[in-house]
DNA sequence: GCCGTTTTCGGCCCGACTGTTTTCAGTCG
């Protein structure tokens, strides 16, 4: 896909021009073409040109562009804009605090063209005399290429919730706050995240400030205001906080949550007509009389539309569903019933099967499908043909004994590297779920790949697709696979895609998902929980499922125990078999 | 460079904080 390529050029022409002192909307517009088309589910490369324009962002020009690149594998003007300005100059502007005007200024008076260099004659004191430069900005240019060099990149949206929510905690405990939220990306649940951005309303706002910028964990300061501040902390990750007062929280909380794009776009339909937002409300004209802003519904309201659910947010849509009354009525958490991926200690989980029976039962699951490693997974104690035999006999014998609860008899059924199974066919015979997944050759080519999962797909007995992609976010990149072949064939046979829960997985992700569903292809959100706790990841799988437009309708493990039976593809006894 | 039941040309979201400035440009979100 040529996606993200385009939408990186896209971007370092922005950045170029924006260098360049060029027209600051002619630079947004490239900005945002960049973040359309990087928000984008369907490949480029299949669009027409007419396709292209109804992007929005994207007019003639721009389409003439993306054309010329999909054609030649070149850009013309990004190839003349990159002979003008040296590529390093663009490496300057990762300095936090540097923008545009100063990495060029540097560029021209000092010949400046890599950090390195700008680091040597800052230390040096050689930036001395040049115009707005003092000692503090030294000071501050120096700080900011420590930061580089600590590394900031976005971490797992796993990881960095619990940080905030201790944040939340610590504020709670020594400042005069009235409310906290945590608002921004987290908020959005976007699978990475690079700050945390915290919402406060308080009586006392420098107050909150001044114990904010003391907070134990801080490490440096970036900004001290007496209604924002910033702080990296020492695990390096910035936190902006902001406090209004209550009469403003509605709208400071849609103003803070963003996405930048999707205020932007709200804001100007605001101006249109004749009202303006900003984070301390609704104003009208004339005389900008207030007319909302103490709830978020209110902005929206405003604008006449329904409240947008923050994991849309991202002007890839929803305003204009909202505008049309035809927002998705998204899966929430309550709607789980069961989780369909988890193991337990008859392979590579940390659980007996009645300890994972129960921490379900304690979640308020009606089901939970056993779905233990096999063979061919060596290092995770798979389950040969006869051990898994083994294991149903005891679930059966569990299953006797519960009321208004059921163990799934399943398997996570490794596909080998030709595509066949793990289990015999006869093995798999009789299951109520089997799950089936890639662990090995990710370096395949994409034909071999899907071709490997195409034969999963066709293969009688397998129900579900396991963490379709194989990608470990900051780790491990997603194989190379052919999704649309892959969902053509998973909606045709009737086999559902996962949505795994697991946080450094989340894969489907948000893009694949809305593909997913032009397809309809049934999916399921699991947490391939090995640990009882990892059940609680249940949450990152509707998080993710929500940002691709999921309904409820579309996700099979929010049916009850026999419905769910009746649409899941296996070869479970007395079930006809598909295709038959 | 995009875009339009106010416009096909003239607009383009809005505000906080910092540092180097005597009133504001630059940067950020």
């Amino acid at each position: 896909m040529k996606n993200q390529v385009i939408a990186q050029i896209f971007n370092e022409m922005a950045e170029l021009l924006d260098l360049k002192g060029e027209n600051v909307f002619r630079v947004r517009a490239y900005r945002r073409a960049a973040q359309n088309i990087d928000g984008l589910s369907r490949d480029i490369a299949t669009l027409s040109r007419e396709d292209l324009e109804s992007i929005p962002g994207i007019g003639k020009d721009l389409a003439g562009k993306i054309r010329e690149f999909l054609d030649t594998g070149k850009m013309t003007q990004h190839e003349e804009l990159k002979k003008q300005i040296p590529q390093g100059v663009l490496e300057l502007l990762r300095v936090p605090g540097l923008g545009p005007k100063t990495a060029m200024m540097l560029y021209d008076e000092k010949k400046i063209k890599s950090i390195d260099q700008l680091e040597s004659l800052t230390r040096a004191g050689r930036l001395a005399g040049l115009p707005g430069i003092q000692k503090k900005t030294e000071e501050n240019i120096l700080k900011g290429i420590e930061q580089i060099k600590r590394g900031a990149e976005r971490r797992p949206l796993g990881r960095v919730l619990p940080l905030a929510e201790d944040l939340v905690t610590q504020i709670k405990a020594r400042a005069p706050v009235d409310r906290i939220t945590v608002a921004g990306s987290i908020r959005r649940r976007r699978e990475t995240v690079n700050d945390i951005d915290l919402l406060i309303t308080s009586k006392k706002p420098e107050k909150v400030m001044e114990i904010f910028v003391k907070l134990p964990h801080v490490g440096r300061v970036l900004m001290h205001g007496p209604t924002k501040s910033s702080v990296i902390t020492e695990e390096g990750i910035q936190v902006d906080l902001r406090v209004v007062e209550e009469d403003s929280y509605g709208a400071a909380l849609q103003y803070f949550t963003g996405s930048k794009q999707h205020n932007i776009k709200l804001r100007e339909m605001a101006v249109r007509a004749g009202l303006k937002i900003n984070e301390y409300g609704v104003f009208k004209e004339p005389g900008d009389k207030k007319i909302g802003g103490k709830k978020e519904e209110d902005v929206y309201r405003a604008l006449k539309m329904p409240l947008i659910p923050a994991e849309l947010r991202e002007d890839n849509g929803e305003i204009e569903a909202a505008l049309e009354g035809k927002l998705p009525d998204l899966v929430s958490i309550e709607d789980i019933k069961g989780d369909l991926h988890v193991h337990t200690k008859w392979s590579d989980g940390s659980h007996t099967l009645e300890a994972i029976v129960q921490g379900a039962q304690k979640k308020g699951y009606q089901y939970i499908a056993v779905t233990d490693h096999t063979k061919g997974l060596g290092v995770a104690h798979g389950l040969d043909e006869a051990r898994l035999a083994e294991e149903i006999r005891v679930i059966d014998g569990l299953n006797k004994k519960l009321t208004g609860f059921r163990i799934l008899k399943g398997t996570e059924v490794d596909i080998r590297s030709d595509g066949s199974l793990d289990l015999t066919e006869e093995a798999l015979t009789g299951l109520d779920i089997v799950v089936a997944s890639v662990h090995s050759g990710f370096k395949q080519s994409r034909e071999q790949i899907t071709g490997r999962v195409l034969s999963a797909i066709r293969h009688p007995c397998v129900s579900v697709i396991a963490h379709p992609t194989g990608r470990l976010i900051g780790e491990r990149e997603a194989y190379p696979l052919d999704l649309e072949a892959v969902f053509k064939e998973a909606a045709r046979y009737g086999v559902a895609m996962e949505i795994n829960a697991y946080p450094l997985r989340l894969d489907l992700n948000d893009l694949h998902l809305k593909t997913a569903k032009d397809y309809g292809v049934p999916l399921v959100i699991s947490t391939d929980a090995h640990l009882l706790d990892q059940y609680d990841f249940m949450t990152y799988g509707v998080s993710v499922a929500r940002r691709g437009w999921v309904e409820k309708k579309d996700v099979l493990n929010t049916l009850d125990v026999d419905s769910l039976l009746k649409k899941l593809k296996s070869c479970r006894a007395g079930k006809a078999r598909p295709g038959q």
